[in-house]
DNA sequence: ATATAAAATGAACTTTGTTCAATTTGACGT
DNA sequence: ACGTCAAATTGAACAAAGTTCATTTTATAT
């Protein structure tokens, strides 16, 4: 059996491709490290050798699947026209199409405590979102009450999308269910302003 | 080794104790078949002869709790002052309670979707949420609409919930999470009745 | 060419979920 | 009382999983 000898560099990218894909077919259950091996073509010693546990393959695979999601808010948020409730009508759209258009790996990003991206990397994905959500939100949002509120609603619109996922929807309801997202990014900005209004906020 | 008797219908309940006691110390991945077994004093295949699979333990287990967790939230409503907005605060708050009272339960209800209840015992949970909606919602909704948009809120309120899930919230931080479920009802509400005003909804 | 370090291997260990033939139990008919 | 028999229980055994590590191989520098 041969063994070439490749650079990591190289082989990582391989790694978390095949366990993407493992992920994208079966769920998180399909993922094992003799499989990821075969794919490869490599030993599982290999694969210990680079992320430690297999853990660390699907933490890897999740950092590189925010990085995918950083993307395509960027791309709504630029896309969309230059008003407060549009671009986060926007980012709400996008950020529900992006889980809904790949189920398993939205389920591994999320769903399994164990592998979420530790530490300092969620923080970072935590603090880029937000940063965009400022920036979607524009003058509409000022101040640490506001801050607070964004973080809220992005809550907010995480629960539809987890709703959504949970009743794998597909086909017209995903219609539906994307409006829902837009209802609540629409219902939350008119609430806030209520309750600014009546001095609650 | 002896080998009492015991009726399936007293042995049922030892097993799912023991899963979940199993769970709140350690999580799903704490629990394993020959730990339940011995915690229960009884063999293996016992477990297997009574539930077909492990995952037909955890799935019973959910069903017992959701059946807690709708218990609490009917408490919530009934202690409630009769006022839309206060009964829908009040079960968003035991929603919340509930969820962080127990977060290694709260994840084996939501978080693995192998184990959630299956079809119609799901569907029935739903439906009974549902029911208890609309009674906090009381003459605020009628209509379908107005149903859509319930179930809207509550995903939203859900989303709070997750993310302090998430976050591992306790001591003060839990304070503000659950201020944070009641400003999504709040705003909410507010936001739903300003769509209504401009012909949106 | 040789030495040396880095990388890759795969056999082996542990711990899972799961099965099932054999064994034990308790109730019932005679 | 006794024997019968279905139901319940057992635990040894299997497959598949994560993980480790002594050994082997490769590439590179001298």
């Amino acid at each position: 059996m041969p063994k070439k000898r490749r650079p990591h560099d190289e082989l990582k990218p391989a790694v978390l491709a095949a366990a993407r894909s493992s992920v994208v077919e079966g769920g998180i259950s399909a993922v094992s490290a003799r499989g990821i091996a075969e794919d490869v073509g490599v030993s599982v010693g290999t694969l210990y050798n680079l992320f430690g546990h297999l853990d660390g393959i699907i933490r890897a695979m999740n950092v590189v699947r925010i990085a995918e999601l950083q993307v395509a808010l960027v791309a709504a948020l630029d896309a969309a026209d230059d008003e407060p409730e549009a671009r986060l009508l926007a980012m709400a759209e996008a950020y529900f199409d992006f889980a809904l258009s790949e189920p398993n790996l939205w389920e591994a990003l999320f769903r399994y405590s164990t592998v979420t991206p530790s530490g300092g990397e969620i923080e970072a994905a935590e603090a880029t979102l937000f940063s965009l959500l400022r920036r979607a939100a524009g003058d509409e949002a000022e101040g640490g009450a506001a801050d607070e509120s964004l973080r809220t609603l992005w809550a907010a619109v995480h629960g539809v999308v987890e709703l959504a996922m949970s009743r794998r929807t597909v086909g017209a309801d995903m219609d539906t269910a994307r409006y829902h997202a837009r209802l609540v990014v629409m219902a939350g900005l008119r609430g806030y302003h209520a309750l600014r209004s009546e001095g609650i906020l």
